[in-house]
DNA sequence: TTTTGTGAACGTGTTCACAGCG
DNA sequence: CGCTGTGAACACGTTCACAAAA
């Protein structure tokens, strides 16, 4: 398969989404100019990341909710379930613990580390925080979420791909060193405010983008 | 100004933070190169992202840590204190809120709003979280945070907006309609989590950036 | 000699525009 | 006729490569 471009994959994301919801208010057909419209991007755009992976719609008509839902699922790889291991048990990693709407899209956190004493042995959640140093091959984790202070993080991380996690998502301002078979995804939120202030301070607002075509 | 790219900015925001990161250490000249190593990009686009602003470095020498980083936080708008409100005092909101290094970077957070009458009235930290309808031009928002359910997320952006604020930070996975003179910056773990799923899926494994030149 | 600053070349993602099919 | 699927055109971000300056 040809290379395919993260902002695909993001889109495609989106795409799973708005299909859940359209099928959720009874729709059965979508054109990709509506698909465009939820997601303000154009149609063009819809119909060529699409057709990366195969031809999901019907010419004249548009594509069936139910068939392109489940096409999607299969590209992003929701048909099975991933094993998820958050790291850091303070603030944002009890935060996506109680959050529950990652089970439901076949992301399971099945185990959660820390090094303060004061958290280990003790539960968070469902699961007991256990020692950072604990984690092993044996957990048998797909994902690992770094939300440590960052000093930590580059060295979590290599714990993680000791381990033989492949998938990393980052909360830690920081770059991290990995070997080239893991993936990384980062939430930066102090990049994400400053790009905020940076926009607020220039002399003009922003352009919106073309509405779909 | 020449239209700077969201890639830029957000490279920005890193060339800052290592910046600070070296001053700590001691050190009083940086060269593009060694910038550019710490990030994983090369050296030429650490140069072309500064040229967007001036001339900031000295041929032959390289840049000054304490110039640079003066410059970039100019740039970056972090010259001055901007007022945030978090809406939804749930588990993001209360990990933002307990989160103590954005007070540091300039953004203070001035308010909390939510809409359950269970959080309404009672302390978050040091902030008493208020009702999302007492919100107003008054409180002079720069950044709205919106951490509500994806239900909710239209309607608290309509009310900031409202409110005159010209920034949000999204984390409902939702596309937000607002004005032309509105920024949005969203963060969204769901598609973080669907995009670790389809590079997970996929037969190779990732190829990782040249390393900086 | 070293390293910046930058026009030009390059590569990649987006949009256009229309052929292809239902 | 309507809408998809897609090669071609376009726009834009990145990298190259070298002149300029310390």
């Amino acid at each position: 398969m040809a290379k395919i471009s993260e902002s695909t994959v993001s889109r495609l994301s989106h795409y799973y989404r708005v299909l859940e919801e359209v099928a959720a208010e009874g729709g059965k057909v979508i054109s990709s100019q509506l698909l465009a419209e939820r997601e303000g991007i154009t149609s063009a755009q819809v119909r060529k990341d699409l057709s990366y992976f195969g031809s999901f719609g019907r010419r004249g008509l548009g594509y069936s909710v139910e068939h392109l839902r489940a096409q999607i699922r299969a590209i992003l790889g929701l048909d099975r379930r991933w094993r998820v291991a958050v790291i850091g048990a303070g603030h944002i990693g009890s935060a996506l613990l109680a959050y529950r709407g990652f089970a439901s899209q076949g992301f399971d956190i099945v185990a959660v580390f820390d090094v303060d004493p004061a958290r280990v042995g003790h539960p968070d959640g469902a699961l007991s925080v256990r020692h950072v140093s604990q984690l092993s091959a044996e957990d048998a984790i797909d994902i690992g979420v770094i939300a440590t202070p960052v000093r930590a993080a580059q060295e979590v991380a290599d714990a993680l791909v000791a381990a033989g996690v492949r998938g990393l998502l980052n909360f830690a301002p920081r770059k991290l060193r990995v070997p080239d078979d893991v993936w990384v995804r980062t939430v930066d939120m102090t990049t994400e405010f400053e790009s905020l202030s940076f926009a607020l301070s220039q002399p003009h607002g922003p352009r919106r983008r073309r509405p779909a075509g």
